[in-house]
DNA sequence: CCGTATTCTTTTGATATCAAACAATCATGT
DNA sequence: ACATGATTGTTTGATATCAAAAGAATACGG
């Protein structure tokens, strides 16, 4: 008796992924709200995670690719990568750190501070849109739910 | 009387973003949970975004692009690149509409089937593991949430 | 049948993403 | 001071991502 080689795989098992993983509905969500934040910045020519990444300069410290990379939950070679458009650009500098040389630090410029003043009220105003879409309660369980990923 | 021009943004606005960006914690844990099946997936050379591409090609009919890429949440040009190392392996056929010439569908080959059914079995048993580090209730408010963005 | 608008996909160009390998620096013990 | 191992970033190579524009084919109105 030879094992069954049908054309595809077993429904049921096509089914089960595509109505549970937690994995691809990540994935979409995240691009789906990625676009519509870039969407929104665009005017300011920034992209979600540039965005995101700018936020996280605003400390007394400039922070080093090491600290910001885990808030970002990003490797830090696409930190690397995605520091550069924005050094090219003059929102921030790169600084080598005088206390230990092989950390670089990320210092926001003044040009970087005034756009990130625009770039809070665009998100701002975009986020309330995206709050009133999903309710109240969504909205919670939805942040507590993306939270306990992050902790696991 | 000039406006402050301080070096930073109010400490206030940054907290705010940090820990209530729906956006930015679906990064990272998009990447978070990414990183998590590309790992669990990588002895069988795919990515979760391969997984999933290759899972929603199990129907009866080969589904074309355009009705691949809203299910995946992705851009059609997206899919178009993702098809070609998967095509290249072998594990798909892109093959023309004969109804509509525009259109192209992507049929499973009997080595992708082959492969999808190891796949299948690996996220089966890193999904249960997710689960349990997630809980249950966790699980179901965010995948509750997910769909919410999805109805956006 | 013809012309035009619409639909479906691909290409292009820029950025994003990770793993693996590498380079530079620091820390520690001797 | 030195050797060794750990830490911090970068580079490389492959894939992923989108918007904008372009190409090909269909649909629709006249």
């Amino acid at each position: 008796m030879s094992e069954a080689r049908p054309d595809l795989l077993p429904p049921e098992a096509v089914r089960h992924v595509r109505d549970t993983c937690l994995c691809l509905a990540a994935q979409r969500a995240a691009r789906r709200l990625a676009r519509r934040f870039d969407a929104a910045l665009r005017p300011l020519g920034l992209t979600n995670g540039q965005f995101s990444l700018m936020v996280a300069l605003n400390q007394p410290e400039p922070p080093a690719i090491g600290r910001l990379a885990p808030f970002l939950g990003m490797d830090p070679s696409t930190l690397t990568a995605a520091v550069k458009p924005l050094a090219r650009r003059g929102l921030l500098i790169v600084e080598p750190d005088p206390k230990d040389r092989r950390s670089r630090r990320l210092r926001i410029t003044p040009e970087g501070v005034a756009l990130m003043r625009q770039a809070v009220e665009v998100w701002r105003a975009t986020h309330r849109e995206l709050e009133a879409a999903l309710g109240g309660e969504r909205t919670q369980a939805l942040r507590g739910g993306l939270a306990a990923v992050d902790r696991t």
